[in-house]
DNA sequence: ATTATCTATAGATCTATAGATAATGC
DNA sequence: ATTATCTATAGATCTATAGATAATGC
């Protein structure tokens, strides 16, 4: 039952993007058989392809926040202010915090990362892409800040970021209560997210 | 072996405190044999205290926040002007980011509490006081906003809330990279949050 | 008599490994 | 010959329960 390197290959990223939803679904406890399953495999076959489920978590956690530092950047009929709202709108909607499995990895599984000093290192790297993309944005497209300078505009980048991190993880957390709906708002509300999303 | 009432109620205070700890610091995969052992206690006696493990870790993250919501209520010598401040300036610390075991229990197990309806509705439960504390106080000692309403106090106490918990999570999340400490800063630096901690 | 705690264990997980199988790739 | 995958399992968890023990409280 041997397949070939390209099958191999595909394999792998099959467990990846598999895992990538999974993990995020259900948290860093999922076990590999579940991992595997869902991904066509039998469990035994996963240490051909990573040496620990670690390993796994990882890249996962890497590739997912590469994906998403990706959509900030501007390309051709998309302007870096258009993606950066269609980032936030995203970000900070109902539909995000309904599928954690193709959302944010930090706001899902930032804190069990905390936890694992490999897990945290990806992270990192990948958060620092997504706020030094999210910073350029901010920068380049600025319409309410003519003055805007870089540091400045990094600050509040990371400010924004963290701050829709939390918007998530609560609105998640407090179940079918109304402050689902409300933590949402209560953000978009805010100066610095309105004057992204309403231009 | 057997104690008295009393005694009982109170490993019944221990176990919960105990549990407050453990599930903060190692997250809610922690086993009960480790949260009874760590009260002084084997794991047998656990299910003569609480119906399920689920039990506890509902009454855990209700009084946790429940605790935190308290220390918002503007009391003899205490503002509630000074009591915010000093709720904000704690939780955007280092302190705060490096002791998970006496913090957030939102931030520590949030997106893991999400995963349980019996969690999340406790969750929900704190949430709600410590959000209507939290803007109360806004409310009443606002010294930059005279006309403030109360609307809009609910609206920013929520949208703080949210920013303050994103930011201890992507805090612990990025290990010991130099957002760690940045995070803190950028949201410290504000303008909601300044205007509360310089005044 | 009741009950708080203990010891011991059932049954279900989990990660990781060992060894067999069968197809690829030299 | 190499290797991607499979079956099977070792060893270490986990929650929950059963039954024994010994002190409380009527």
């Amino acid at each position: 039952m041997r397949k070939s390197r390209e099958a191999a290959a595909e394999s792998r990223r099959n467990i990846v993007e598999t895992a990538a939803k999974l993990l995020r679904e259900r948290g860093l406890g999922v076990g590999l058989a579940d991992i595997m399953a869902a991904a066509g495999l039998t469990h035994g076959g996963f240490y051909r392809h990573f040496a620990s489920k670690e390993a796994l978590v990882a890249e996962v956690l890497l590739q997912a926040l590469d994906e998403k530092a990706e959509s900030l950047v501007a390309r051709d009929g998309l302007s870096a202010r258009e993606a950066l709202k269609a980032y936030v709108a995203l970000y900070l909607s109902g539909a995000h915090v309904d599928n954690p499995g193709k959302g944010c990895p930090i706001a899902a599984l930032g804190a069990e990362a905390a936890r694992s000093d490999e897990s945290a290192r990806a992270l990192a790297a990948g958060a620092e892409k997504l706020a030094a993309n999210f910073a350029a944005d901010l920068n380049g497209g600025s319409a309410g800040d003519p003055a805007e300078n870089p540091l400045e505009a990094r600050r509040r980048a990371v400010a924004m970021l963290a701050s829709m991190v939390g918007a998530v993880v609560v609105a998640r957390a407090v179940g079918d209560s109304p402050l689902r709906a409300e933590v949402l708002d209560a953000l978009r509300g805010e100066p610095a997210f309105r004057d992204i999303l309403e231009n």
